[in-house]
DNA sequence: ACCTGAACACCGTTCAAGT
DNA sequence: ACCTGAACACCGTTCAAGT
């Protein structure tokens, strides 16, 4: 037998930016973001932590780069797949569901993509693209919005992209990491408090955790086009 | 002269929880969230870092002991302060602003209340206190809504509060902590990107910087009670 | 009872050195 | 050109030991 390199994992593909972050995707979409370190993430490529620094710029880079990459799926795609005659309404049901797609195939990563500091203030979480900015402007612009309308339209849309999404990926975390219960010692004042003190949240502790977030996101983005409509056809 | 004691930092008073998680709201409004180290904030107090997990059960305790101590003061004071004799919309625009009131006096606090995972279904952010979500369940049922109707209230008034706080918050963040142009080296292909390509962006950029959060907080508040109002009064 | 010292197993990041 | 070793300055957390 001839001797062979090593083979660790992938047969040392020569490493790059993309092969990175797509590590480092992954790494958060399994095990969430503490177990993304730069020493980890290297081990996992089969190499040491600061060979990564050739290709990222120290962690803040990654992280933004993991953004950009989850937020470029939704750059370019919609006149490609919707065409020019589709109504500001259909773009914007479209977009919606686009990024609600993005935030439940990474529901690990979503926060990111959501809360991290944006760069500017025309960049507002979730659409951290200045080419999706760009899109949504001439989309609504070319569609009959004055500038006023198109911008408080985009304030609108996003808080509101915020507000569904990031509540129902939390939601998800939350129903695989539960399982907390039976809190060892007796000594902290702890979370396994009996809910007899709150007679209404008991009551209806089984509505609270029905899982509406489908219906809710559909009727909640119908009203705010609504709202849009109101303003823009008045 | 008699000799004294060494005399640190305010007299050497006794270390509590409540002067732990103080020292840590502190340390976080001053410096953001990457300032709050148990080392750092044993520091702080005049104390080793080891000290503190006598009044703290670890670092995850400590947040969400600092994440109470904010949402504490939603908590009853609202018949307090109303009386019962106020309607539901009333209810809702004093909770609506409380709210805006704590992330406004916390805007480095404010994201860990809103985006940290919440500990059941019915503890939604940013209302992530027993005591709050039963007063307002309380506050709405005995205000002639169903359980459907109080239960679809709290997840649109809760999805509504994340979405334009959070936002609105980062965004004062953002313009303390800018400054990032100049970037040394021309290595990494970077922020300092030429808006020349985004054309809608650029001729919108004042626009878009403009600080509306007052304004839009307002009229999607109205917006949402009139939403709600439909569905109750059908 | 309350705090400290020392130790352990991790971090991110740098820089000269290897190949 | 690309990666490694060693080092630095930090982390959170434990536990026996001090007072």
């Amino acid at each position: 037998m001839p001797e062979q390199p090593p083979a660790g994992r992938a047969d040392r593909l020569p490493l790059n930016r993309d092969r990175v972050v797509q590590a480092a995707l992954q790494l958060v979409h399994d095990g969430g973001l503490p177990a993304l370190s730069m020493r980890r993430l290297g081990a996992e490529l089969d190499v040491e932590a600061m060979a990564l620094y050739r290709h990222v710029n120290g962690r803040e880079d990654l992280l933004e780069a993991m953004v950009s990459h989850l937020t470029s799926r939704l750059e370019r795609s919609a006149d490609a797949q919707l065409g020019p005659d589709i109504g500001w309404q259909g773009y914007l049901q479209w977009l919606a569901h686009s990024v609600r797609d993005v935030a439940f195939e990474h529901p690990q990563v979503f926060p990111l993509v959501a809360t991290r500091h944006p760069a500017a203030p025309w960049l507002r979480p979730p659409l951290r693209s200045l080419e999706v900015v760009e899109e949504f402007l001439v989309a609504l612009t070319s569609r009959g919005f004055t500038d006023d309308q198109a911008v408080s339209a985009y304030r609108a849309f996003t808080s509101f992209l915020v507000g569904h999404l990031l509540l129902d990926v939390a939601q998800m975390g939350a129903s695989t990491t539960e399982e907390t219960i039976d809190e060892g010692g007796a000594s902290a004042p702890n979370t396994t408090v009996t809910l007899v003190e709150f007679p209404n949240v008991e009551r209806l502790a089984d509505k609270l955790s029905e899982d509406r977030s489908q219906e809710e996101f559909e009727s909640a983005l119908e009203d705010l086009l609504d709202r849009i409509d109101r303003v823009v056809s008045q």
